[in-house]
DNA sequence: CTGAAAGCGCTTACAG
DNA sequence: CTGAAAGCGCTTACAG
């Protein structure tokens, strides 16, 4: 550990730091767990380094990163779960190229088809004979959190179903109990018989606070979730999800945001098909207590 | 957005950043879901920048993330999972002070008693009537590892038992299935009752793993994690396990930090006591199949 | 091909 | 109290 240069000196010559920021809504969300490892994939390769920071889902903070962004003078910027999006253009103007991730109104992103996952999920629960289904989303900030509204109302609009405003519920939004909103369904006069939820840990709150009112899930509620964290796979019951390719996502974002930094600005918008995984979280509404865990036992 | 003035520039000339670094083990391991907020509650009230990054549990990449520091000439290091851990001293030469997690053998440190909480498990499990305990660790390379490897073969050797070493395992360190632990485990002429995992995710995977051969837990095995991370309260059966406080960890670290920038050098090793939580993957050894089911449910 | 000089954009110590 | 100058440690364009 010798003679080590000093990277603001050379930032200074340069006019650009070679380091990528990396900003992302909150470091509690699981989502980003698989999400930075694919932007580190494409980093460890070439010679930028990784500054990854939050914005704790708050549009000030969020200001103040990108800022700091501008300060740093950083090579180039990857965004998820961004709340001022358009923001970003003004950097543009100074040369410093970002990517937005699940933001397709940006005109450099790579998203995830929120509308369509939304409605694959009720299209599915439709086919399990749902009609009462309700959506419990985690307030309507985000464009994600709008589309995947969006979807739910097409899907249940295109079969013919009235759209039922109070089955629309706001839930906690962190990983935990989910009291409220499973009061509010629960006093409903005509209770849904599945319920769409904004992403995975709204699900495992909804689906363990419904287990600790003594409901027995799929066979009083169907439950979706939205992600495919690692986590759907080892709850209880292993949730129904829309799974969001998330490492993808990162890799994809940060190959573009390459491309763009070495000068190839062509418009971009990538749109990636969402899949939906069926596990032991749904099942055809109606069916007996008891029922489908005899089925998937025998 | 009219005048931002230059980092670099100002950097230069103060020959230190207003950056913190942080540098983790894995971004993948939720471990730092809750760790990085304990950091940024600190560092959102200071003017100071958060630049986290990992190393994926790399040497030669901690290497890499530690002389990216030095070249940044960040203002202060906090460190949680540390490979290369001594070397950090060599930074504190050019008063670049560094705070490392769970290493109390770094002069700085801000740790959870490893020892301790290994003991509390194996002595639970000991209480509850368990003599052929296994333990599942992802390599012994970490102190933490080490530690708790210690206080497993401590809490049995202070009870008198034999520890048999075909009875200590290595898993795969990823959420998701632990195969191979699980076929060396059961093909043991004298099967355990119980197994302490190095922590919630191995724990996940064990349990997972002998679930899908028809085992029930905890009537065929009791499993206990090590963490307590959110998924420990929502993974079935609930895991029993060892409460780190990962956000207080990151709290305290990057307080300590921040007195050691401020010019405040007195060493310091803080330990905090970790704490077991009973939950359901544990139970009394030799109870027939079922009946601790019934007994929670009566 | 080699080496001294200019300059990146700030801060700070100093002269007026 | 104000403002011009020096200097932080590099890179790069230029003179020799």
């Amino acid at each position: 550990m010798g003679y080590v240069p000093s990277e603001a000196a050379r930032s200074l010559v340069n006019k650009r730091s070679a380091t990528i920021g990396v900003a992302i809504a909150d470091f509690r969300d699981p989502f980003y767990t698989n999400f930075i490892p694919g932007v580190e994939e494409v980093t460890i390769s070439s010679y930028h380094d990784l500054f990854v920071a939050s914005f704790a889902k708050d549009h000030q903070r969020e200001r103040k990163l990108f800022e700091a962004f501008f300060e740093k003078r950083v090579a180039g910027i990857i965004v998820a779960g961004s709340l001022v999006k358009d923001a970003y253009l003004s950097l543009e103007n100074h040369s410093i190229p970002a990517v937005l991730v699940n933001c397709p109104s940006y005109p450099y992103s790579v998203s995830v088809d929120q509308f369509w996952g939304a409605q694959k999920a009720i299209n599915y629960l439709i086919s399990l004979g749902h009609r009462q289904i309700a959506y419990v989303h985690q307030g309507l900030h985000s464009d994600t959190a709008i589309d995947r509204l969006k979807g739910y109302r097409a899907a249940l609009h295109d079969h013919g179903f009235p759209i039922e405003e109070n089955l629309i519920l706001q839930g906690e939004g962190v990983m935990g109990s989910e009291e409220k909103a499973v009061s509010q369904l629960l006093t409903l006069s005509e209770r849904p018989t599945a319920i769409f939820c904004f992403n995975d840990m709204t699900a495992i709150g909804i689906m363990n606070t419904l287990q600790q009112r003594g409901f027995s899930i799929p066979q009083d509620f169907s439950v979706v979730g939205f992600d495919d964290l690692d986590i759907a796979a080892y709850c209880h019951p292993r949730l129904t999800t829309i799974q969001q390719p998330v490492y993808q996502l990162g890799y994809r974002a940060t190959k573009m945001l390459f491309q763009r930094i070495q000068g190839n600005n062509d418009l971009q918008l990538e749109v990636i098909e969402p899949e939906l995984i069926v596990r032991d979280s749904t099942a055809p509404v109606g069916v007996p207590v008891g029922g489908v865990l005899n089925l998937s036992k025998g």
